[in-house]
Formats: C-alpha cells, sequence, structure tokens
DNA sequence: ACTACGTCCTGCTTGC
DNA sequence: TGCAAGCAGGACGTAG
C-alpha cells in the first residue's frame, strides 16, 4: 500500500524518466480511474494529448506533472496503483487502466487493480493544483510546521492515530505507518490528542520521519532505469516493520506477543506492553 | 465545527 | 471441489 516513501520513489522515478517528454498519445482503457477528472475520458486526453511534462512534485501521497500548458496531470495511486514507465512493445499489464504514449521508446502507465486511486487534469494546476489544497504537507517538507501540528493534535479528542490518517493534518502518513511510528513513540493510537503532551507529539513526528527516512533508504535504490515501480503486495519496504501484519510474534523491544484489532474497517497492530491502552474515562 | 462511519473496487485467502 | 465470506485500505461524502 503505497505511502509517502512508495509515492516518492515513484516521483524520482518520473522525475529521470518523465520530464522534459511530451504525451504523443492516451488510452484511456477503463474510464473509472479517470472518474476525478469530471469533464471525462475524452477530455482527459485531449487535455494532455501534445503537452510536455515539465516537473515531477509530491504532496503526502499525491502526484503531479506540471505540463506545458499550465495544467497538470494529478495522480494518486490509491492502495494498489502503479504508474511504469515501459518499453512500448512491453505486453499491456492484466489491470493497465491509461496508457500515455511519450515521445520516447517508452510509455507511462497507469495500471491499478482495485482502481481506488486515479488520474485528473488539473487546470491551471502547474503551480499548484487547487484540488490538494486541503492536503496538509508531509513531515519530510521542509515546510511541515511541527509546533503548530502539535498544538493541532492537542485541540482534538480524536485518538493519535484517526489524526495521523487524517490527510488534512499531516499527509503521507497511512495505516502502516502510522503503526510503525507509534510503536516507536511507544503510544497507543486510542490515546486522545489532547490528552498527549507536546513531547508525545514530537515523539510522534520523530517516529514518523525515522520510519520513512528507512523505507526510503530502502526502496529508493530498488527500481531499475526504465521500471517505475510501486508494489503494496511484494512489498520491498516490509522488511523492518517492527508491529504491522506482526499479530502474534514478539515484540523486537519487550517480546510481548503483537496485537490485531479492528480499526475504521482495517487492523491496527501495537505491542501491548510498550504501549499500553489509554484507561477509559471514569464517568 | 468537529467527529465518525460507510462506500467504492478487485482478487487472493480462508473456511465450510 | 465449489462457493461465499473475509480481508486488504485511501479518500471522500454524509450523517450525527
Amino acid at each position: 500500500m503505497p505511502e509517502l516513501p512508495e509515492v516518492e520513489v515513484v516521483r524520482r522515478g518520473l522525475e529521470a524518466h518523465v520530464v522534459g517528454r511530451t504525451v504523443a498519445r492516451v488510452d484511456v482503457l477503463h474510464a473509472r480511474p479517470v472518474r476525478r477528472h469530471l469533464a471525462g475520458p475524452d477530455d482527459f486526453s485531449t487535455a494532455i494529448t501534445g503537452r510536455m511534462v515539465l516537473a515531477a512534485c509530491r504532496r503526502g501521497k499525491y502526484l503531479w506533472l506540471p505540463l506545458d500548458s499550465g495544467d497538470a496531470l494529478l495522480a494518486h495511486l490509491g492502495m494498489s496503483g502503479q504508474l511504469l514507465v515501459r518499453p512500448v512493445d512491453a505486453l499491456d499489464e492484466r489491470h493497465l487502466r491509461v496508457r500515455m504514449v511519450l515521445d520516447a521508446p517508452y510509455e507511462l502507465r497507469f495500471v491499478d487493480q482495485r482502481m481506488f486511486g486515479g488520474l485528473a487534469v488539473s487546470r491551471g494546476g502547474a503551480v499548484g493544483p487547487t484540488e490538494i489544497a486541503h492536503i496538509a504537507r508531509d513531515p519530510m517538507d521542509s515546510t511541515f510546521d511541527d509546533t503548530a501540528f502539535a498544538a493541532r493534535v492537542r485541540k482534538k479528542s480524536s485518538g493519535i492515530k484517526r489524526i495521523l490518517l487524517d490527510q488534512r493534518a499531516v499527509s503521507g502518513v497511512g495505516n502502516i505507518y502510522a503503526d510503525e511510528a507509534l510503536w516507536l513513540a511507544r503510544l497507543h493510537g486510542d490515546r486522545p490528542g489532547s490528552r498527549l503532551t507536546r513531547a508525545q507529539v514530537h515523539e510522534v513526528l520523530a517516529g514518523i520521519r525515522q520510519v520513512m527516512t528507512s523505507a526510503l533508504d530502502q526502496g529508493g535504490t530498488s527500481f531499475d532505469a526504465l521500471y517505475v515501480d510501486v508494489n503494496g503486495q511484494s512489498g520491498y519496504f516490509d522488511r523492518s516493520l517492527e508491529v504491522y501484519g506482526r499479530a502474534g510474534e514478539p515484540c523486537r523491544r519487550c517480546a510481548a506477543p503483537i496485537v490485531r484489532v479492528a480499526f475504521m474497517n482495517r487492523s491496527s497492530f501495537f505491542c501491548p506492553r510498550c504501549q499500553p491502552r489509554p484507561r477509559l474515562r471514569s464517568r
């Protein structure tokens, strides 16, 4: 499942292989991945055909490619999305949804099994898509304001994990890295934001940065020249996970078995000894 | 205003 | 063996 590090790896690949190229032809093979382009698939294709890609940008889990028209191609990988740079004669992937032929012997392909992700053209978005104005900066962004984030967290009654997953507060954090960061900070995800100290919030931010930096160190070099990939199933970032997916296995700090609980129609993993549940408030 | 939850998707895995 | 349920979960819309 692509979170910030995986998306950043994709951005770097796009920067290396797609920036400077012109889109020669677009095939929208499935309408759903362009559903957020409200003017429809034909308009989507027309808007990017003949345009040169000027840069590859990212905020949180969103990517966008500023075009020489002043528009931008906005992309989100969702759960299973991939942006692949593939030779023109490579066989179509089973879940190929959009093909963008470039002025090169390779093409940019959007492949997505579950189609939670998608593409859209942001009008005038080359200077920053308004569609993602509500997405917060991510913790790796030099303009991220730690102090403001701590103040915001401490005004919320929601559990800290829920806050981390809200992209309006901090972006780029998904279910996996939220669990990892909370383990590093020794905090249970149900701890209300309002009951955390400033130092604890800063510990969480440090944890997020540590796990993301580690993932980037592992993943940033694992794609080859013509293959821009992110694949949550194979999980080349999985090696260093401390809690996610380790239910029943010993905590690497204290050896207590890691616990899995249902959370927001998904799962949370934590160490019951290092990350004790918050005490229920007396009533 | 703030918070919480349901929904969208497909395919692999699990269980009867 | 076959079928159905469970599970994966980011972002958004809506309900409370």
